[in-house]
DNA sequence: ACAAGTCAACGAAAAAATTCGTACTTTAGA
DNA sequence: TCTAAAGTACGAATTTTTTCGTTGACTTGT
């Protein structure tokens, strides 16, 4: 139970549960390089977050070869609700509807999704 | 340009900032006694991050009376422009869809509003 | 088997965010 | 006018987060 109400991650471990969310179990240099694109991040740095991290819970680390493989150790899904709760109190005042039409304009969202989106809402309403 | 390219309150600035969206301006005290129904924290506390949050520019301070007045120096909207597309970026991979899905499954919306986010689908579908 | 390269562990420093004590100011009421 | 209550300013301590240097271990190619 602990595991979910503490899971509030700081904004340089969410960004690496991010990578690890995208590409799958990486080692410390994988995750290194790709955050180096945008800051410039020593190696020692990113290996002392993810060990970090992994007495947190938050990685599983797998470290049965030489250069240990990182996944996270959370669901994405899990994360994604807390997050979602924390910013619809935080800064949308509780409204669902509203964060929707934020993310609606924040991003170009292909008909296909469009039209996955209207499904959900008619099931909603359906119920 | 520089106010919001910066834009990235902290945790309790955040949380500040959603107080005085709920409830327009306040003293300090307001605020105060509003946070101290999760947190415990002091007056004091809040005064100084108050302050700090009036140099940043996040939030704009009345000083003309003796209980200062304090009003979000940022527009909801701009906040939640960048905050969607922070948490778009690191937790959603960038898909709005997703992110939509899951602010609908998060909470319970009503169908006048359900009808609002139909309408914006098909006026962008009609683009 | 050795050198060069790659890696993890660790501790500690630096930076950022949060907290509060103390001192001074203003206001309101007796 | 004096006092108590409520405010603000300020500085500094504390805690949390981020950073990296150094050391020793493992791997690979020669």
């Amino acid at each position: 139970m602990a595991k979910t109400a503490d899971f509030k991650p700081t904004e340089r471990e969410l960004t690496i549960l991010g990578i690890l969310w995208d590409n799958g179990p990486c080692t410390v240099r994988q995750v290194n390089e790709i955050m180096s694109k945008n800051a410039n991040i020593g190696y020692t740095t990113t290996l002392k977050l993810m060990q970090i991290m992994t007495e947190k819970g938050l990685l599983v680390r797998d470290d049965s070869q030489f250069k240990h493989v990182y996944k996270p150790g959370v669901t994405q899904e899990k994360a994604q609700k807390v997050l979602v709760g924390d910013l619809l109190d935080k800064a949308f005042a509780g409204s669902a509807e509203k964060l929707v039409m934020r993310a609606l304009s924040a991003k170009k969202v292909s008909s296909e999704e469009l039209e996955k989106i209207k499904k959900m809402i008619e099931e909603i309403e359906g119920i």
